[in-house]
RNA sequence: GGUGGGGUUCCCGAGUGGCCAAAGGGAACAGACUGUAAAUCUGUCGGCGAUGCUUCGGAGGUUCAAAUCCUCCCCCCACCA
């Protein structure tokens, strides 16, 4: 029979930092950092893994690690650890070589997740442990503590970590990292990354981050050059939609169309895709937009100053430079000069549209 | 605790008194080319309505002039204990 899966929240072991495959110990996190990050994992957990009906639970390591009393467990526990085979292990290698070190915490956290395993062995029965290629060593860590205390066998699976075909590891783009969270990366840009996937990648992303079909997928492979687009779009609704629902993977896509213009999706390509086919009605509300007071525009206001305050550049300074160089456009034109003067006459249908670059668009809706 | 070596702009890393907002590389952004792709070439890359202002771990000091010299402090690394 199976056991209910078991999503481990590291509340316990985030306290105390995992230096597989890092180069430098990453900062401490505050109790109440961790606190909050434990929060919102659960809730992305919540969108990926059904919870409903014990069918899978969730558990913060936090609940037995920061209990432990450090004499017993030194006693009960490190006592089958071997230091010898710990520093031979390929997730301490690379600080051990390196000048920063290896603090004396961060050489516990193979241990602790070790004793994570044996606790969910025992709590729930807990045989297999699932994680990135880089949890190799703490996994096979605690396969090991669990057969010398309980003479039990325990089980492993790795996955590799993810790279673009370019070698850059998944989750940087242009403006940063990429959340999960909506309110750290807006369902828009979300599905934009998703757009901006590298031709190589489609294929593979595709399978990886959406449930389509295997054999739909594999007539993506043999797409080439632009009939990938449309591939990019499905791969964009459909990752959109599990991580942020399906109104706002439509809503985005709807907005794409509206910026980017319309792109028409072969009915014949991932069939499976509830992306709409038949483009109706297109809406742009998850464009960035804010509202703005006529007033502003009567008197005139710099463009670079309008660029840099909704937020298209980080400084005016770089408006300026942005501007200069001719990669800021309003409403699709180049303004003559950076400094020109942006005013009731440049409103169309009470909107402004701002772009820096080819992508990033802004749009003021504005009010009297 | 002792000795020695370090902390430079997002990252790596030059710079040991003026020519330094600080070489070079990476990342990033923009332009050209394109397909909201990749590669390539070019430009930009601290802030400011700007021939001036604020930066080189922190605080003082010397000097006409300091990332560079001095003093104290904080942090890191190596070896020793």
């Amino acid at each position: 029979m199976w056991a209910p899966t078991i999503a481990l929240v590291g509340g316990g072991t985030g306290l105390v930092g995992d230096p597989s495959g890092k180069t430098e110990m990453r900062k401490l996190l505050t109790v109440e950092d961790v606190a909050a990050n434990v929060v919102g994992l659960k809730n992305q957990l919540a969108r990926f893994i059904d919870f409903s009906n014990d069918r899978a639970i969730m558990v913060n390591n936090a609940d037995w690690l920061t209990q432990l009393a450090y004499i017993p467990f030194l006693r009960d526990i490190g006592r089958h650890f071997s230091v010898n085979r710990m520093i031979k292990a390929e997730s301490y290698k690379m600080r051990l070589d390196s000048e920063d070190g290896l603090s004396f915490i961060e050489f516990n956290y193979m241990v602790l997740q070790a004793y994570d395993f044996l606790e969910l062995q025992k709590r729930y029965n807990c045989c297999l442990q699932m994680g990135g290629s880089d949890q190799w060593g703490n996994i096979v860590a605690g396969i090991d503590l669990i057969r010398r205390v309980d003479g039990q066998s325990a089980f492993g699976i790795t996955f590799p970590l993810i790279t673009t075909a370019s070698g850059a590891k998944m989750g940087k783009t242009a403006a940063g990292a990429v959340w999960l969270d909506p309110e750290r990366t807006s369902t828009y840009d979300y599905y934009q990354f998703w757009v901006n996937t590298d031709d190589r990648d489609v294929g593979r992303f595709l399978a990886l981050f959406t449930f389509l079909p295997m054999d739909e997928i594999e007539g993506v492979e043999r797409l080439e050059g632009a009939d990938l687009n449309a591939a990019k779009s499905i791969l964009a609704y459909e990752a959109t939609r599990l991580a942020h629902g399906a109104e706002g993977a439509l809503a985005a896509y709807q907005s794409a169309m509206a910026m980017f213009g319309n792109r028409s999706i072969p009915t014949r390509l991932l069939p499976s895709s509830s992306i709409p086919r038949d483009v109706a009605d297109v809406a742009d509300e998850t464009v960035p937009q804010m509202e703005m007071d006529i007033d502003i525009f009567k008197a005139g206001i710099p463009c670079f100053k309008l660029f840099h305050q909704v937020g298209l550049t980080e400084s005016s300074g770089a408006a300026r430079r942005l501007l200069q160089q001719g990669g800021g456009y309003i409403n699709g034109c180049r303004p003559e000069a950076f400094d020109q003067l942006i005013t009731t006459n440049d409103i169309k249908d009470m909107e402004l549209v701002l772009r820096a670059g080819k992508k990033h668009f802004f749009k003021i809706r504005i009010k009297n």
